[in-house]
DNA sequence: ATTATCTATAGATCTATAGATAATGC
DNA sequence: ATTATCTATAGATCTATAGATAATGC
């Protein structure tokens, strides 16, 4: 970022060409950290993306650790994957809305770098970064046993819990494999495809046979 | 290994006392970069593991990157998830037994190293690792295809591709969530739960409804 | 003579700190 | 005086190599 020709002038920067540094850094150690895990990125590379001096880290975080720790924090809760309060529609419609939420949280740059920096340092199956996938798990679960114990939807495939990981966890899946930040467009294109076609999928497994007219010509 | 205690004496040691070294430089490779990942395991610690000096690494490898490829090599195709020739069986039972074969597959030690090595430096979206997921994958499809044409399953879910998806990709996450070296021994069990139900869930969703006779009472 | 280990060391990093320098805000 | 940057450097660690040492297999 800013000088990339020379050094920078000793001394603190004149306000006009002070941009603001600790989040220019965190955005940095986010990028680097996801590319190449923490123990392939050095505080010095960090420093270097935004044009600075490796010494500078320290004055705006006590360690490699905490900027790691912040970076991650900047990521995100991204556990705020269901909207609460949206589950008493028409099953089928809840089921693809609750997948175009899902699939909106996780096709952003941001959510990108989450995955590809939890598939390094072995965070992918890290407590905190799964919370949110159980959280939704969970949702899902009540939201899916109202609708058995009512009989709005078929009661002979399975319980709750296999209903709500049947939808969730293909999503899940499609999103560690393909919305990452060293996914191809195409990849990512597939993730798209493969989650709204498995909700489609879902919701019609989820059907009571002969609740709904044909609708094949 | 071996000599815990003190220092080995110099040279060439005596046949009797000689173990295969390589292989148990490459086992401790193995551990360690699933433990620490490539940046994070250093050629003097895995030397350390197996009691010898680190320019005995160098002996047998050409360097850290060699070691890492041939304990990765080792640690095996892993793609032959499917058993080709099982597929005309009675559907339920066919997925009933690829979901078993899947799990034995997946449920063991080594196994779970390479996850474990896979989900540190990227490599879980590697395309190498994903190769026998999307074998299994277009196995999967076909043998769906043709019982699709057949009527064998019910037509009105999805495509050939989704059905495949839908019975692998929930396989897969939970193997990436829970089998893995770090998994506590309840985490595993939860992962076999899940996969084994899943298969249930499924096989009961492809049945065309009226095929079965209702097993309630 | 060859092989498998060792010790010692070169040369690159890496994290972190100390102290200089220059702009800011009072 | 405080703040935000710099340069310089200490001390650890890392990969890799050179050369010594001792057992093996001929």
């Amino acid at each position: 970022m800013s000088t990339t020709t020379g050094r920078r002038r000793p001394g603190r920067p004149s306000k006009a060409e002070a941009g603001d540094t600790k989040a220019a850094l965190l955005d940095a150690a986010l990028r680097l950290f996801a590319q190449k895990g923490y123990a392939g990125t050095s505080v010095r590379a960090i420093a270097r993306e935004v044009g600075l001096s490796e010494s500078v880290l320290y004055a705006h975080f006590d360690g490699k650790r905490a900027i790691y720790d912040a970076a991650m924090a900047l990521a995100g809760p991204q556990a705020a994957v269901v909207a609460a309060d949206e589950a008493p529609q028409d099953p089928a419609a809840f089921v693809e809305s609750f997948a175009a939420r899902v699939l909106a949280a996780w096709d952003t740059p941001r959510s990108w770098q989450v995955v590809s920096l939890a598939s390094r340092d072995g965070l992918i199956h890290d407590e905190a970064l799964n919370a949110g996938i159980e959280d939704a798990l969970a949702h899902l679960s009540e939201v899916f046993g109202g609708w058995l114990s009512e009989g709005r939807i078929r009661t002979d495939l399975g319980g709750p819990d296999d209903l709500a990981y049947a939808l969730l966890a293909p999503m899940a899946h499609a999103r560690v494999l393909w919305l990452h930040s060293d996914a191809t467009p195409a990849q990512r294109e597939r993730a798209r495809h493969r989650m709204t076609s498995h909700a489609a999928f879902f919701a019609r497994a989820l059907q009571n046979p002969g609740d709904q007219a044909p609708s094949s010509p």
